[in-house]
DNA sequence: TATTTTTATATTGTATACAATCTAATAATG
DNA sequence: CATTATTAGATTGTATACAATATAAAAATA
């Protein structure tokens, strides 16, 4: 994998399992020597994750962790409410045995965080479970959209989410991938749309601080 | 506006309306030296477009204009068929006399530039109708997805359409408006899928060649 | 003392320099 | 002559240097 690509995944994995909570301050020169590259390796890689909403540049102030506002939170739970049902029907168009291996793997992996009270992986679970059934549907374009939305989804339950919010039900994953085996599409859509409503409805708006990170120990660990 | 972001929408729209065609080289120098910048300026909007999925970078071998597969024009298209239907809803739900003048309004201009034979502008045109619908369902997320979507589609018609998939038909917008202005949410759901129905059909799998082209004259006469 | 102004420091913005890599032309070899 | 090596040129990849801007501290003023 080439370096700024690597260095990408490990920075948007650090905001999406919320080790970089919402408005830290990202500087270059630290970063830099973090990853051991120069300012402009660094720069390429905010610049994206800026793009994609995880950060946020402010000219002549630098880079954020962003931190969605309430209207944001909302609205990239409801894209979600209205896509993710949508693509039922063509997971169930293309399903194989496959796909049932794949999902069932992805929900006893999400077990196993839930009993061990892992809240990295069940963060990284969930949101890979929706990722992939997205990509069952055969629709790659969406498939991307979904995986963003899911990944910002993280960062909206670092400002907004309660414990809750992210590890509630992730037993029910099991009951849709049931669901989808037997081929129950309009059954598959409606328990979609309640889970994301949940989801959406356990997200409270209430105020947290940022403090100092030494990011050499973060990604030494992680 | 921000330099950066000034070259950005001048290269966008150059590859949107087809002054610059799918495969075409894009040379940093080059373009450096149009844009009055030095090459990292130009990198950081080249990058920004290969994300967006305009441009295409290989690794050592540079930046090209995109030329997006049928597997992947059929996927936008699906993306749309599926996408813009639910948005009715929210349209309507927040329908008022400034949505319906913004969006007559454009289709004024869609005729104007029809009869004128301006392909250019009849393509930047009806891209601007379906983004401009997505935006006024209120949710601004999927309002910027819809309008990354429609943007690739008139880089799919690029490579795919024939001169119908942009014009055919832009008369019909203004029947949509009518339907939105009646509340006619159903109606409108069904018209606009096989409006973008209509669209994918109209797409075409045969070649076309690219050519050189100077920068310089291009991005002054445009 | 509180407020403003000035200065110093730190950080980002942009251009340039050099290294790495690819492309194409030329030379060498069978 | 065709094919492979070699070399020269062009282009991208990355680091660094310097300028522009913001932040924080110190000094000046009311």
């Amino acid at each position: 994998m080439r370096k700024d690509e690597l260095i990408y995944q490990q920075m948007l994995k650090a905001i999406v399992e919320h080790h970089l909570l919402p408005d830290v301050r990202l500087p270059e020169d630290q970063l830099a020597e973090t990853f051991q590259v120069s300012r402009t390796g660094i720069r390429k890689v905010l610049h994206r994750l800026a793009l994609e909403r995880f950060v946020t540049i402010t000219p002549n102030k630098g880079a954020h962790v962003a931190k969605p506002t309430a209207e944001e939170a909302e609205q990239v739970l409801d894209s979600r409410i209205l896509i993710e049902p949508v693509l039922i029907d063509g997971a169930v168009a293309h399903w194989s045995e496959s796909s049932k291996t794949r999902l069932y793997d992805i929900v006893k992996q999400e077990k196993v965080a839930e009993q061990n009270n892992n809240l990295k992986d069940m963060i990284q679970l969930s949101a890979k479970f929706h990722t992939e059934l997205a990509t069952l549907s055969g629709n790659l374009v969406m498939a991307e959209f979904v995986n963003q939305l899911t990944l910002r989804s993280s960062l909206v339950i670092a400002v907004f989410g309660s414990k809750q919010s992210v590890g509630c039900d992730c037993g029910h994953h099991h009951d849709l991938v049931d669901m989808l085996d037997r081929g129950e599409a309009e059954s598959a859509k409606v328990w979609m749309k309640r889970h994301l409503e949940a989801i959406k409805a356990s997200l409270q708006f209430t105020i947290d601080k940022p403090k100092s990170i030494n990011f050499k120990d973060l990604f030494s660990t992680i």
